[in-house]
RNA sequence: GUCCUCAUCGUCUAGAGGCCUAGGACAUCGCCCUUUCACGGCGACGACCGGGGUUCGAAUCCCCGUGGGGACGCCA
């Protein structure tokens, strides 16, 4: 059977690294599988969805050559359908309508099955006892459970933490007092309670007494996992403005889309137990569940609106190839199992497996992501370079208007040494008349007064040198001459003319910069750093 | 607070009881190449969270502790 994985992202905000990561793991897994990968657009939350996001959205995937293989599903579609489900889940017995405060009517609450052993992953556990906090008041009717544990009870206010849980998490419940006496006995009331006829209200309750049952379902990352079902509740499916929650959405649509793998972010992982038993109720087989561990920033924190939430548009922005992200991002938390980084796309999707995904969080580094980019721009095809570089220096202030042929021997020297396109922002000095000094460095290389005399030499003989002639090696030649004569160092010379012509200290090969600038430019600049010369 | 979960160099990772004197990459530092800037090459620095167990043998298995993260919504 094939398999089939989406993506399903809410469109609230920009898509940041870590829900992109999970985009890019769900891919690589579907065309590993020769499987579909679909789109999802969860818009459920009206408030806080928006166009401008679904619109980003859909960029940044196809940016990062996230192809989806059918139309993308948006949820709000499907909303019908989602309704329907609720109603057919209310007519079985597994859903019930209450009014709890909410807005209006009455809500939609899924119930956790009473009769869970039917569900596949469903155990028997054994039985507990629960310590009740003192003099406790339990609760019980259709929608559950409701009383203090003693563990729940703080020292310092004395106070504890009413919780109420789903009845199919106390089988053959007893409610005891202090002494031992039993209060109440589920399972003589439990038909009239799940039909809604009845509701007691136990005081001077002590202690619990129930047969304890977990599900468990297996990971593909995280191996398996378990959930005692008297720590979940019935839940929310359809909210009392009779629109669906995510939990009923996400699950109808998974079954309506026939996902068989689902690969999300771990922050999901107590909603799966809840899931499954959606799935089971719907009457659909529960898919294969991988939970990625998250991304946390520099500080090991997870990502906030202080990072700006390390939205993916950014790194585009900042001039990384989508190529070398995906790359990267793919290294986020899996390894291939062998000393591979750089890899290509089909190498990716090849080696590609879930269960070699790391179930602890991952940190992003952003330098050895730029030097992974830097190793995709060395690579780059030369005229691909120059055009990318291009689009990146014609918004700068010197870029307007650039020559062709000129800037494409700049690229020439400067691809191999570029990190990321951002770089090509400090390309200016090639272009302008007067570069921008960096002041610091001047005042460094350029106070020497033998530096100062070589310097003036060095003007003398361009000066008498035909502008065509002045090439990488005639400049050289001519550097040599003068640190000989002058007995200056070998190679002294080199970084006060590169600051000199430049105004920096870093950039390409300065025979090559001299010849790049041509005659009038280097003199000009010369002439200009002499107010250092004082 | 309760439940769940995670833990190898600063960071990303390899590691399935003996191949581990713990490997690779980024970053940092040094050397070489280069009369310069880079690239490249070579090298250095640098980790199994702590404590108990199991075993002839533990980074690897078990328990406890510590620290991190997640979940406990009519958000998704």
């Amino acid at each position: 059977m094939s398999v089939r994985l989406r993506f399903a992202p809410s469109p609230t905000g920009n898509v940041h690294i870590g829900n992109i990561r999970a985009a890019i793991f769900n891919w690589l897994y579907a065309r590993h599988c020769g499987g579909t990968f679909l789109l999802r657009i969860e818009d459920t939350d009206l408030e806080r969805s928006t166009p401008e996001a679904i619109r980003t959205l859909k960029e940044v995937m196809e940016w990062l050559g996230l192809n989806y293989d059918e139309p993308e599903m948006y949820q709000t579609s499907q909303k019908d359908k989602h309704l329907e489900a609720a109603e057919r889940l209310v007519a079985q017995g597994d859903a019930y309508r209450h009014a709890k405060g909410g807005a209006g009517g009455e809500a939609v609450l899924f119930r956790l099955p009473w009769d869970a052993e039917a569900v596949p992953g469903v155990a028997v556990a054994g039985t507990v006892e629960v310590n009740l906090a003192t003099a406790c008041t339990v609760t019980v009717d259709e929608t559950g459970v409701e009383f203090t544990s003693a563990a729940s009870v703080s020292e310092k206010t004395g106070q504890g933490r009413v919780e109420k849980k789903c009845l199919a998490g106390f089988k053959d419940l007893e409610v005891l007092d202090e002494n031992g006496a039993l209060l109440f006995r589920l399972n003589d009331a439990i038909a009239d309670v799940l039909a809604g006829k009845r509701r007691e209200i136990i005081g001077g309750a002590a202690k619990f007494r129930f047969t304890q049952r977990t599900v468990t379902y297996r990971d593909l990352v995280k191996g398996e996992l378990t959930k005692p079902l008297n720590s979940l509740s019935d839940f929310v499916i359809v909210r009392s403005d009779g629109s669906p929650v995510f939990h009923l959405g996400n699950v109808v649509d998974d079954v309506t889309q026939g996902i068989t793998h689902i690969v999300r972010g771990d922050d999901h992982v107590e909603n799966t137990y809840r899931h499954i038993f959606l799935f089971h109720a719907l009457g659909a087989a529960v898919p294969q569940y991988a939970h990625l561990p998250m991304i946390v920033n520099a500080q090991g924190k997870p990502y906030s609106k202080r990072d700006g939430d390390a939205y993916v548009g950014d790194f585009r922005t900042k001039g990384f190839l989508p190529h070398a992200l995906f790359n990267y991002l793919a290294l986020l938390g899996w390894s291939p199992g062998d000393d591979r980084e750089k890899m290509t796309r089909e190498e990716l999707v090849a080696a590609f497996s879930l269960d070699r995904v790391k179930s602890s969080a991952a940190q992003m580094d952003i330098r050895k992501l730029t030097d992974l980019n830097g190793q995709y721009i060395a690579g780059l095809p030369p005229a691909e370079f120059a055009s990318s570089a291009r689009g990146r220096a014609e918004a700068q202030p010197w870029g307007a208007r650039l020559d062709a042929a000129e800037f494409s021997r700049v690229c020439g020297l400067m691809q191999i040494r570029a990190k990321t396109f951002a770089d090509v922002e400090g390309w200016g000095f090639f272009f302008t008349d007067i570069p921008v000094y960096d002041e610091k460095a001047c005042e460094k290389l350029l106070r020497d007064k033998p530096v100062q005399a070589a310097l003036e030499m060095f003007v003398g003989d361009v000066e008498k040198l035909p502008a065509d002639e002045l090439r990488a090696a005639t400049v050289e030649a001519i550097i040599q001459g003068i640190t000989a004569a002058c007995g200056i160092q070998q190679g002294k010379l080199n970084q006060p003319l590169r600051v000199a012509v430049t105004g920096t200290t870093v950039g390409a090969g300065i025979y090559e910069t001299v010849e790049v600038l041509g005659k009038a430019r280097t003199l000009a600049r010369l002439a200009h750093v002499k107010r250092f010369y004082a």
